[in-house]
DNA sequence: ATTTATACTGTATATATATTCAGTAAAATT
DNA sequence: AATTTTACTGAATATATATACAGTATAAAT
Protein backbone atom coordinates (compact mmCIF):
# COMPACT_ATOMS: atom_id res chain seq x y z
CA UNK A 1 0.00 0.00 0.00
CA UNK A 2 1.40 3.43 -1.05
CA UNK A 3 3.01 5.49 2.16
CA UNK A 4 0.58 8.80 3.43
CA UNK A 5 2.47 11.84 4.53
CA UNK A 6 2.70 12.91 7.88
CA UNK A 7 -0.72 14.81 7.41
CA UNK A 8 -2.49 12.37 5.85
CA UNK A 9 -1.68 9.81 8.61
CA UNK A 10 -3.16 12.65 11.46
CA UNK A 11 -6.27 12.65 9.48
CA UNK A 12 -6.34 8.69 9.21
CA UNK A 13 -5.19 8.79 13.03
CA UNK A 14 -7.90 11.46 13.83
CA UNK A 15 -10.24 8.88 11.75
CA UNK A 16 -9.64 6.05 13.90
CA UNK A 17 -9.98 7.96 17.30
CA UNK A 18 -13.11 9.44 16.50
CA UNK A 19 -14.49 6.09 15.82
CA UNK A 20 -13.16 4.68 19.01
CA UNK A 21 -14.43 7.69 20.94
CA UNK A 22 -17.99 7.96 19.23
CA UNK A 23 -18.55 4.77 17.62
CA UNK A 24 -19.32 6.88 14.00
CA UNK A 25 -16.93 8.21 11.72
CA UNK A 26 -16.20 12.01 11.51
CA UNK A 27 -17.83 14.19 9.26
CA UNK A 28 -15.29 17.05 7.16
CA UNK A 29 -16.40 19.04 9.60
CA UNK A 30 -15.87 17.00 12.50
CA UNK A 31 -12.29 16.55 11.16
CA UNK A 32 -11.74 20.57 10.61
CA UNK A 33 -12.32 20.52 14.61
CA UNK A 34 -10.21 18.20 15.73
CA UNK A 35 -6.91 19.05 13.48
CA UNK A 36 -7.71 22.86 13.59
CA UNK A 37 -8.91 22.85 9.96
CA UNK A 38 -10.51 26.06 8.75
CA UNK A 39 -11.90 24.52 5.57
CA UNK A 40 -14.26 21.37 5.32
CA UNK A 41 -12.16 21.19 2.18
CA UNK A 42 -9.27 20.43 4.02
CA UNK A 43 -10.73 17.29 4.98
CA UNK A 44 -12.06 16.62 1.89
CA UNK A 45 -9.68 16.45 -0.11
CA UNK A 46 -7.24 14.30 2.40
CA UNK A 47 -10.19 11.98 2.42
CA UNK A 48 -10.33 11.63 -1.03
CA UNK A 49 -6.19 10.81 -0.86
CA UNK A 50 -6.59 8.27 2.08
CA UNK A 51 -9.10 6.37 -0.38
CA UNK A 52 -6.79 7.09 -3.64
CA UNK A 53 -3.82 5.04 -1.76
CA UNK A 54 -6.43 2.97 -0.26
CA UNK A 55 -6.75 3.50 3.55
CA UNK A 56 -10.59 4.01 3.88
CA UNK A 57 -13.38 3.38 1.26
CA UNK A 58 -15.69 6.43 1.08
CA UNK A 59 -19.56 5.84 0.25
CA UNK A 60 -20.67 8.86 -2.33
CA UNK A 61 -23.60 11.21 -0.69
CA UNK A 62 -24.02 9.19 2.73
CA UNK A 63 -23.11 11.17 5.52
CA UNK A 64 -20.26 9.90 7.95
CA UNK A 65 -19.63 7.37 5.09
CA UNK A 66 -15.90 6.57 5.95
CA UNK A 67 -15.27 2.82 6.14
CA UNK A 68 -11.70 2.08 7.31
CA UNK A 69 -10.46 -0.40 4.88
CA UNK A 70 -9.39 -3.78 6.47
CA UNK A 71 -5.66 -3.10 6.71
CA UNK A 72 -6.19 -0.16 8.46
CA UNK A 73 -8.88 -1.55 10.29
CA UNK A 74 -7.19 -3.89 12.03
CA UNK A 75 -5.86 -1.68 15.29
CA UNK A 76 -4.32 -4.78 16.56
CA UNK A 77 -0.68 -4.18 14.04
CA UNK A 78 0.76 -7.16 13.10
CA UNK A 79 4.15 -7.98 14.62
CA UNK A 80 7.04 -9.51 13.30
CA UNK A 81 8.79 -12.46 14.47
CA UNK A 82 12.33 -12.65 14.35
CA UNK A 83 14.59 -16.34 14.68
CA UNK A 84 17.36 -16.30 17.44
CA UNK A 85 19.60 -19.24 16.72
CA UNK A 86 21.04 -20.74 19.57
CA UNK A 87 24.50 -20.38 18.15
CA UNK A 88 23.79 -16.21 18.46
CA UNK A 89 22.06 -14.81 15.43
CA UNK A 90 24.13 -13.03 12.76
CA UNK A 91 21.38 -10.61 13.07
CA UNK A 92 17.99 -9.15 13.69
CA UNK A 93 17.75 -8.10 10.04
CA UNK A 94 14.62 -8.72 8.14
CA UNK A 95 15.76 -11.63 6.17
CA UNK A 96 15.22 -13.18 9.95
CA UNK A 97 11.46 -12.64 10.12
CA UNK A 98 10.43 -16.02 10.37
CA UNK A 99 6.19 -14.52 9.79
CA UNK A 100 4.27 -11.64 11.31
CA UNK A 101 1.02 -12.20 13.90
CA UNK A 102 -1.41 -10.26 15.02
CA UNK A 103 -1.14 -7.70 17.64
CA UNK A 104 -3.34 -6.80 20.89
CA UNK A 105 -2.50 -3.31 22.03
CA UNK A 106 -3.04 -4.55 25.70
CA UNK A 107 -1.70 -8.28 25.25
CA UNK A 108 1.30 -7.32 27.69
CA UNK A 109 1.53 -3.74 30.02
CA UNK A 110 4.56 -2.63 27.81
CA UNK A 111 4.02 -1.81 24.67
CA UNK A 112 6.97 -3.84 22.52
CA UNK A 113 9.10 -3.47 18.75
CA UNK A 114 8.96 -7.90 17.95
CA UNK A 115 9.19 -11.34 19.04
CA UNK A 116 11.75 -13.01 19.41
CA UNK A 117 11.45 -16.94 18.49
CA UNK A 118 14.26 -18.21 21.43
CA UNK A 119 16.56 -21.48 20.70
CA UNK A 120 18.34 -23.26 23.02
CA UNK A 121 17.56 -23.86 26.86
CA UNK A 122 20.01 -20.92 28.21
CA UNK A 123 16.69 -19.35 30.31
CA UNK A 124 15.14 -22.31 30.87
CA UNK A 125 15.27 -21.40 34.88
CA UNK A 126 13.26 -18.21 34.14
CA UNK A 127 10.90 -20.28 31.99
CA UNK A 128 11.77 -19.11 29.10
CA UNK A 129 11.71 -22.22 26.84
CA UNK A 130 12.85 -23.53 23.37
CA UNK A 131 10.81 -22.11 20.57
CA UNK A 132 9.02 -19.63 23.32
CA UNK A 133 8.15 -16.38 21.44
CA UNK A 134 9.69 -13.31 23.86
CA UNK A 135 8.20 -10.21 23.44
CA UNK A 136 11.05 -7.68 22.97
CA UNK A 137 11.09 -3.59 23.47
CA UNK A 138 13.79 -1.83 21.78
CA UNK A 139 15.46 0.27 24.33
CA UNK A 140 19.04 0.87 25.38
CA UNK A 141 17.75 1.57 29.02
CA UNK A 142 17.87 -1.33 30.57
CA UNK A 143 17.92 -2.15 34.78
CA UNK A 144 19.77 -5.04 36.47
CA UNK A 145 17.93 -8.13 36.50
CA UNK A 146 16.21 -7.15 33.33
CA UNK A 147 16.48 -9.92 30.34
CA UNK A 148 17.33 -8.40 27.95
CA UNK A 149 18.86 -8.94 24.47
CA UNK A 150 22.61 -8.35 24.08
CA UNK A 151 24.29 -8.26 20.91
CA UNK A 152 28.01 -9.01 20.69
CA UNK A 153 29.49 -8.44 17.69
CA UNK A 154 27.29 -10.64 15.31
CA UNK A 155 25.77 -12.42 17.90
CA UNK A 156 22.80 -11.81 19.47
CA UNK A 157 21.54 -13.67 22.97
CA UNK A 158 19.01 -13.30 25.60
CA UNK A 159 20.60 -13.09 29.07
CA UNK A 160 20.06 -11.74 32.40
CA UNK A 161 21.32 -7.95 32.50
CA UNK A 162 23.91 -7.22 35.54
CA UNK A 163 25.98 -3.73 35.88
CA UNK A 164 28.08 -2.72 38.11
CA UNK A 165 29.91 0.47 36.70
CA UNK A 166 31.35 -0.10 33.19
CA UNK A 167 31.48 -4.35 34.22
CA UNK A 168 28.55 -5.90 32.23
CA UNK A 169 27.47 -9.23 33.25
CA UNK A 170 24.83 -11.38 30.88
CA UNK A 171 23.69 -14.08 33.07
CA UNK A 172 21.87 -17.33 32.14
CA UNK A 173 18.91 -18.68 33.67
CA UNK A 174 20.55 -22.24 33.81
CA UNK A 175 23.88 -23.70 35.12
CA UNK A 176 24.93 -25.66 32.16
CA UNK A 177 25.72 -22.21 30.57
CA UNK A 178 28.19 -19.95 31.69
CA UNK A 179 28.05 -15.98 32.38
CA UNK A 180 29.21 -13.41 30.09
CA UNK A 181 31.42 -10.54 31.09
CA UNK A 182 31.80 -7.93 29.24
CA UNK A 183 32.75 -4.08 29.26
CA UNK A 184 30.20 -1.45 28.66
CA UNK A 185 32.32 0.18 26.05
CA UNK A 186 33.40 -2.82 24.04
CA UNK A 187 33.57 -2.46 20.39
CA UNK A 188 30.41 -4.57 18.82
CA UNK A 189 28.84 -4.89 21.99
CA UNK A 190 24.92 -3.18 22.45
CA UNK A 191 22.07 -3.89 24.17
CA UNK A 192 18.47 -4.41 21.43
CA UNK A 193 16.20 -4.19 23.62
CA UNK A 194 14.59 -5.85 26.71
CA UNK A 195 11.87 -8.65 27.24
CA UNK A 196 8.37 -7.65 28.59
CA UNK A 197 6.20 -10.67 28.15
CA UNK A 198 5.79 -14.12 26.48
CA UNK A 199 4.39 -16.36 24.77
CA UNK A 200 4.03 -19.89 24.04
CA UNK A 201 1.66 -22.16 22.08
CA UNK A 202 1.87 -25.74 22.90
CA UNK B 1 -30.39 -4.54 31.26
CA UNK B 2 -34.36 -4.13 30.50
CA UNK B 3 -35.73 -6.80 27.89
CA UNK B 4 -36.19 -6.11 24.43
CA UNK B 5 -39.04 -6.57 22.36
CA UNK B 6 -38.61 -9.31 19.14
CA UNK B 7 -39.15 -5.86 17.32
CA UNK B 8 -36.62 -4.14 19.30
CA UNK B 9 -33.74 -6.90 18.86
CA UNK B 10 -34.95 -6.73 14.86
CA UNK B 11 -33.57 -3.63 14.70
CA UNK B 12 -30.77 -3.50 17.10
CA UNK B 13 -29.39 -6.32 14.93
CA UNK B 14 -29.92 -4.39 11.92
CA UNK B 15 -27.96 -1.65 13.24
CA UNK B 16 -25.28 -4.42 14.19
CA UNK B 17 -25.40 -5.79 10.73
CA UNK B 18 -25.18 -2.29 8.80
CA UNK B 19 -22.18 -1.82 10.90
CA UNK B 20 -20.22 -4.54 10.48
CA UNK B 21 -21.42 -3.78 6.32
CA UNK B 22 -20.25 -0.65 5.97
CA UNK B 23 -18.65 0.74 8.86
CA UNK B 24 -21.20 3.52 10.11
CA UNK B 25 -24.42 3.23 11.64
CA UNK B 26 -27.49 3.56 9.65
CA UNK B 27 -29.53 6.29 9.16
CA UNK B 28 -33.62 5.98 9.84
CA UNK B 29 -33.93 5.48 6.39
CA UNK B 30 -31.82 2.98 6.30
CA UNK B 31 -33.52 0.71 9.12
CA UNK B 32 -36.65 1.81 7.76
CA UNK B 33 -34.97 0.19 4.17
CA UNK B 34 -33.32 -2.84 5.80
CA UNK B 35 -36.75 -3.42 7.91
CA UNK B 36 -39.67 -2.53 5.47
CA UNK B 37 -40.81 0.52 7.66
CA UNK B 38 -42.22 3.15 5.31
CA UNK B 39 -42.10 5.79 7.83
CA UNK B 40 -38.52 7.28 9.14
CA UNK B 41 -40.44 8.07 12.37
CA UNK B 42 -40.57 3.70 12.74
CA UNK B 43 -37.23 4.11 13.34
CA UNK B 44 -37.25 6.80 15.38
CA UNK B 45 -39.05 5.61 17.57
CA UNK B 46 -37.36 2.23 17.99
CA UNK B 47 -34.30 3.57 18.30
CA UNK B 48 -35.51 5.65 20.99
CA UNK B 49 -36.49 3.00 23.17
CA UNK B 50 -33.17 1.25 22.61
CA UNK B 51 -31.60 3.84 24.02
CA UNK B 52 -34.12 4.25 26.94
CA UNK B 53 -33.38 0.92 27.63
CA UNK B 54 -29.71 1.57 27.42
CA UNK B 55 -28.51 -1.00 24.18
CA UNK B 56 -27.98 2.41 22.74
CA UNK B 57 -27.03 5.85 22.92
CA UNK B 58 -27.91 8.64 20.54
CA UNK B 59 -25.69 11.33 19.93
CA UNK B 60 -28.40 14.43 18.95
CA UNK B 61 -28.19 16.33 16.13
CA UNK B 62 -25.83 14.38 14.72
CA UNK B 63 -26.65 12.10 11.85
CA UNK B 64 -26.03 8.28 12.07
CA UNK B 65 -24.87 9.32 15.74
CA UNK B 66 -26.00 5.82 17.04
CA UNK B 67 -23.48 4.04 19.38
CA UNK B 68 -23.96 0.48 20.38
CA UNK B 69 -23.52 0.20 24.33
CA UNK B 70 -20.38 -1.79 25.57
CA UNK B 71 -23.05 -4.45 26.41
CA UNK B 72 -24.28 -4.40 23.45
CA UNK B 73 -21.22 -4.23 20.89
CA UNK B 74 -20.06 -7.94 20.58
CA UNK B 75 -17.28 -7.47 22.84
CA UNK B 76 -13.99 -8.65 20.28
CA UNK B 77 -14.35 -11.34 22.55
CA UNK B 78 -12.61 -11.26 25.82
CA UNK B 79 -11.27 -14.32 27.50
CA UNK B 80 -11.69 -14.21 31.48
CA UNK B 81 -8.87 -14.67 33.58
CA UNK B 82 -9.41 -17.30 36.88
CA UNK B 83 -6.92 -17.42 39.32
CA UNK B 84 -5.23 -20.61 40.55
CA UNK B 85 -4.81 -20.71 43.89
CA UNK B 86 -1.59 -22.57 44.86
CA UNK B 87 -3.67 -25.14 47.59
CA UNK B 88 -5.80 -25.70 44.73
CA UNK B 89 -8.78 -23.45 43.85
CA UNK B 90 -12.76 -24.15 45.55
CA UNK B 91 -13.75 -23.63 41.86
CA UNK B 92 -13.75 -22.14 38.13
CA UNK B 93 -16.29 -19.77 39.07
CA UNK B 94 -17.37 -16.78 37.53
CA UNK B 95 -16.22 -15.73 41.63
CA UNK B 96 -13.01 -16.34 40.48
CA UNK B 97 -12.59 -14.31 37.54
CA UNK B 98 -9.79 -11.68 37.59
CA UNK B 99 -10.61 -10.10 34.89
CA UNK B 100 -11.31 -10.14 31.14
CA UNK B 101 -8.96 -10.23 28.37
CA UNK B 102 -9.16 -8.92 24.54
CA UNK B 103 -8.60 -11.95 22.97
CA UNK B 104 -6.64 -12.45 19.45
CA UNK B 105 -8.29 -14.84 17.39
CA UNK B 106 -5.24 -16.25 15.89
CA UNK B 107 -3.27 -15.88 18.94
CA UNK B 108 -2.59 -19.58 19.82
CA UNK B 109 -3.12 -22.42 17.13
CA UNK B 110 -5.73 -23.78 19.19
CA UNK B 111 -8.89 -22.43 20.31
CA UNK B 112 -8.93 -21.84 24.43
CA UNK B 113 -11.70 -20.90 26.82
CA UNK B 114 -9.76 -19.32 29.47
CA UNK B 115 -6.91 -18.15 30.87
CA UNK B 116 -5.77 -19.75 34.53
CA UNK B 117 -3.25 -17.67 35.95
CA UNK B 118 -0.58 -19.59 37.95
CA UNK B 119 0.19 -19.96 41.57
CA UNK B 120 2.92 -21.93 43.14
CA UNK B 121 6.16 -23.20 41.33
CA UNK B 122 5.19 -27.09 40.46
CA UNK B 123 5.09 -26.60 37.31
CA UNK B 124 8.45 -24.74 36.74
CA UNK B 125 10.32 -27.29 35.27
CA UNK B 126 7.95 -26.97 31.87
CA UNK B 127 8.51 -23.13 31.62
CA UNK B 128 5.54 -22.28 33.84
CA UNK B 129 6.10 -20.51 36.66
CA UNK B 130 4.09 -18.20 38.69
CA UNK B 131 1.83 -15.31 37.86
CA UNK B 132 2.04 -16.87 33.97
CA UNK B 133 -1.35 -17.34 31.96
CA UNK B 134 -1.87 -20.46 30.63
CA UNK B 135 -4.71 -20.59 28.03
CA UNK B 136 -7.01 -23.74 28.76
CA UNK B 137 -9.59 -25.21 26.10
CA UNK B 138 -12.03 -26.88 27.89
CA UNK B 139 -11.65 -30.51 27.31
CA UNK B 140 -11.14 -34.12 28.76
CA UNK B 141 -9.91 -35.39 25.78
CA UNK B 142 -6.22 -35.49 26.74
CA UNK B 143 -3.22 -37.35 25.84
CA UNK B 144 -0.66 -38.15 27.94
CA UNK B 145 2.07 -35.66 28.44
CA UNK B 146 -0.71 -33.14 27.79
CA UNK B 147 -0.90 -30.57 30.70
CA UNK B 148 -4.10 -30.62 32.09
CA UNK B 149 -6.25 -28.80 34.23
CA UNK B 150 -7.22 -31.56 36.88
CA UNK B 151 -9.83 -31.23 39.73
CA UNK B 152 -10.10 -33.40 42.56
CA UNK B 153 -13.08 -32.40 44.87
CA UNK B 154 -12.70 -28.70 44.74
CA UNK B 155 -8.66 -28.79 44.45
CA UNK B 156 -7.86 -27.82 40.84
CA UNK B 157 -4.24 -28.37 39.45
CA UNK B 158 -2.23 -27.94 36.52
CA UNK B 159 -0.19 -30.99 35.83
CA UNK B 160 1.43 -33.12 33.84
CA UNK B 161 -1.20 -35.64 32.48
CA UNK B 162 0.13 -39.61 32.17
CA UNK B 163 -2.98 -42.62 32.40
CA UNK B 164 -2.70 -46.43 31.78
CA UNK B 165 -5.57 -47.99 32.02
CA UNK B 166 -7.92 -46.65 34.40
CA UNK B 167 -4.50 -45.48 36.68
CA UNK B 168 -4.16 -41.68 36.26
CA UNK B 169 -0.62 -40.01 37.31
CA UNK B 170 -0.49 -36.00 37.56
CA UNK B 171 3.18 -35.55 37.19
CA UNK B 172 4.76 -32.08 38.55
CA UNK B 173 7.53 -30.41 36.36
CA UNK B 174 9.00 -29.48 39.90
CA UNK B 175 11.47 -32.31 41.91
CA UNK B 176 10.23 -30.12 45.05
CA UNK B 177 6.69 -31.52 44.50
CA UNK B 178 4.91 -34.88 44.58
CA UNK B 179 2.71 -37.04 41.65
CA UNK B 180 -0.67 -37.89 42.35
CA UNK B 181 -1.86 -40.97 41.91
CA UNK B 182 -5.82 -41.70 41.06
CA UNK B 183 -7.90 -43.90 39.44
CA UNK B 184 -10.64 -42.68 36.75
CA UNK B 185 -13.25 -43.69 38.28
CA UNK B 186 -12.54 -41.76 41.49
CA UNK B 187 -15.76 -39.86 42.57
CA UNK B 188 -14.83 -36.03 42.49
CA UNK B 189 -11.78 -36.34 39.71
CA UNK B 190 -12.15 -34.29 36.45
CA UNK B 191 -10.22 -33.05 34.26
CA UNK B 192 -11.47 -29.67 33.13
CA UNK B 193 -9.08 -29.30 30.04
CA UNK B 194 -5.82 -28.90 28.99
CA UNK B 195 -3.06 -26.29 28.19
CA UNK B 196 -2.87 -24.86 24.64
CA UNK B 197 -0.10 -21.82 25.50
CA UNK B 198 1.30 -19.67 27.89
CA UNK B 199 1.20 -15.67 28.17
CA UNK B 200 4.18 -13.71 30.73
CA UNK B 201 3.70 -10.38 31.77
CA UNK B 202 6.78 -9.06 32.96
C1' DA C 1 10.08 22.54 -17.54
C1' DT C 2 5.65 20.96 -16.86
C1' DT C 3 2.60 18.40 -14.59
C1' DT C 4 0.81 16.35 -10.57
C1' DA C 5 0.30 15.90 -5.68
C1' DT C 6 0.08 18.12 -1.26
C1' DA C 7 -2.05 21.34 1.77
C1' DC C 8 -4.81 24.30 2.64
C1' DT C 9 -8.78 28.97 2.87
C1' DG C 10 -13.34 30.47 1.70
C1' DT C 11 -17.96 30.33 -0.26
C1' DA C 12 -21.95 28.13 -1.78
C1' DT C 13 -25.52 24.65 -2.18
C1' DA C 14 -28.13 20.53 -3.12
C1' DT C 15 -29.47 16.96 -0.41
C1' DA C 16 -29.08 13.70 3.26
C1' DT C 17 -30.78 13.28 7.78
C1' DA C 18 -32.70 13.91 12.35
C1' DT C 19 -36.59 15.09 14.38
C1' DT C 20 -41.12 16.97 15.40
C1' DC C 21 -46.11 16.76 14.84
C1' DA C 22 -50.51 14.46 13.75
C1' DG C 23 -52.67 10.22 13.53
C1' DT C 24 -54.23 4.94 14.03
C1' DA C 25 -54.35 0.64 16.39
C1' DA C 26 -53.20 -3.22 19.18
C1' DA C 27 -50.92 -5.02 23.32
C1' DA C 28 -49.24 -4.64 27.86
C1' DT C 29 -49.29 -2.53 32.42
C1' DT C 30 -51.18 -0.47 36.24
C1' DA D 1 -60.82 0.73 33.34
C1' DA D 2 -57.37 3.89 32.36
C1' DT D 3 -52.83 4.55 31.01
C1' DT D 4 -48.68 3.47 28.99
C1' DT D 5 -45.94 1.06 25.68
C1' DT D 6 -45.43 -0.87 21.29
C1' DA D 7 -45.71 -0.39 16.42
C1' DC D 8 -46.37 1.80 12.95
C1' DT D 9 -48.03 5.58 8.44
C1' DG D 10 -47.52 10.09 6.52
C1' DA D 11 -46.07 14.75 6.03
C1' DA D 12 -43.17 18.65 7.11
C1' DT D 13 -38.82 20.97 8.13
C1' DA D 14 -34.67 22.82 10.13
C1' DT D 15 -30.12 21.67 9.80
C1' DA D 16 -26.28 18.64 9.30
C1' DT D 17 -23.36 17.23 5.71
C1' DA D 18 -21.09 16.11 1.39
C1' DT D 19 -19.31 18.18 -2.20
C1' DA D 20 -18.40 21.24 -5.97
C1' DC D 21 -16.06 25.52 -7.36
C1' DA D 22 -12.59 29.23 -7.06
C1' DG D 23 -8.31 30.33 -5.30
C1' DT D 24 -3.18 30.33 -3.22
C1' DA D 25 1.18 28.20 -2.45
C1' DT D 26 4.76 24.70 -1.98
C1' DA D 27 6.78 20.22 -2.87
C1' DA D 28 7.39 16.16 -5.62
C1' DA D 29 7.35 13.60 -9.75
C1' DT D 30 7.83 13.13 -14.74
Amino acid sequence: MKELTIQQKKVLQCIKFYIKKTGFPPTRADICRELGFKSPNAAESHLRALEKKGYITIENGASRGINLTENTAERSQTIPVIGLVAAGSPTLADENIEKHIPYQESLFLSDFDYFLRVKGLSMKDAGIMEDDLVAIKKTSEVRNGDIVVARIDDEVTLKYFQSSGNQIKLIPANDDFDEIYINKETEGFFIEGKSVGLIREN
